[in-house]
DNA sequence: ATTATCTATAGATCTATAGATAATGC
DNA sequence: ATTATCTATAGATCTATAGATAATGC
């Protein structure tokens, strides 16, 4: 049966918020279409109808998953006074225990090497996005010195989240984070 | 047919080896049984008759990709002189490039969430002992302090890897990996 | 007339098991 | 007699599609 044009877009954008959430808590490989469409409350086959394939539709909540992140949101004009704020919140229990709200890097990174090039290409503009909004921030004349802190400022969020949701000892998990962002802290009070 | 007992034992050793290969360049989730009979030049049913389920055999096969890994490999008496070759290695397009023989940390660190309390066991004291034995080379008084060092170095070096991998562009993912390593072995001079 | 959604199903693939086979090892 | 391996198959699950349905929107 069809719906209006109001209802059906407020389906996709349905279908494409579960798919943002679900994608990071299960892995793209863990979700299928079925728990794609239930989770929006209709069946898979309207999810054909929408987005064509699941890798479409997953290029479609993924882009969204990166923009709709807590790194994303930050102003544009911040400066460096910000930064103790995003590496705390960064690598937080809270950020932890909710990958399917966090960051698409961590959650979805391992998977990126076998996906498709589009995709591919969504998580990396995302990246670089990212790594130039976080270099803006960072004090140094030469911007390319700057985007290089900023990547390894990102490799750094990135593997302490990865690792603290993997190993299976809460105490390891929470020294993962607290190790690293006090690391992190004494780079940025050196710079 | 049977064989003998040296053959299967052979055969078992083949399977671990493949799997421990296989599992890192595609996911747990991303090799089925029939692959892993395949590359070890059986059938999947004797995969059942040696290991029972695929979750023993992937937890002894992560089990032997941990513990074969280049990092493991350093000698327990080793100094701090031998950190910067170890980043260097970590951080290479060679390591990159080769995740069949690479850390088990950042091959399957995203999908460990989501394994049994088994496989996640065996990661998390993998990741232990790679920490006690970095703790070790590292300066301080007090191990405390060396371990967390330890554990934020490991971050580092792992989010790197991830990313690097994970990303489009061939430039981006250098640049990852050398401006981790940049980062890291600053970090090294200044202790 | 168009189209978003549902139903039913195809075809592939995945983990696992039962039973047969055939050679080992006692 | 034991057992490592193979064959065949069960039962789930996965992506995708064809065709029906029913309401929208021209």
């Amino acid at each position: 049966m069809r719906v209006s044009k109001e209802t059906a877009a407020a389906n996709r954008a349905r279908i494409l918020a579960e798919a943002a959430r679900l994608f990071r808590e299960r892995g793209l490989s863990g979700v299928g279409v079925d728990a794609l469409g239930e989770a929006a409350g209709l069946t898979h086959g309207s999810l054909y109808s929408q987005f064509g394939s699941k890798e479409r539709l997953a290029a479609e909540a993924v882009a969204q998953a990166i923009s709709g992140s807590a790194l994303a949101r930050i102003p544009e004009d911040s400066g460096p006074e910000v930064l103790p704020g995003i590496i705390a919140g960064y690598l937080s229990a809270r950020h932890r225990d909710a990958p399917g709200q966090g960051c698409t890097f961590a959650a979805l990174g391992g998977e990126m090497p076998r996906q498709g090039p589009a995709l591919r290409q969504i998580f990396t503009e995302g990246l670089r996005s990212r790594m130039t909004r976080l270099a803006a921030m960072l004090p140094g004349r030469r911007r390319a010195a700057r985007e290089d802190r900023a990547l390894a400022l990102l490799a750094s969020m990135v593997g302490a989240l990865v690792l603290a949701r993997a190993v299976d000892d809460p105490v390891l998990s929470d020294r993962l984070l607290e190790a690293t962002a006090a690391e992190l802290r004494s780079r940025l009070d050196q710079a």
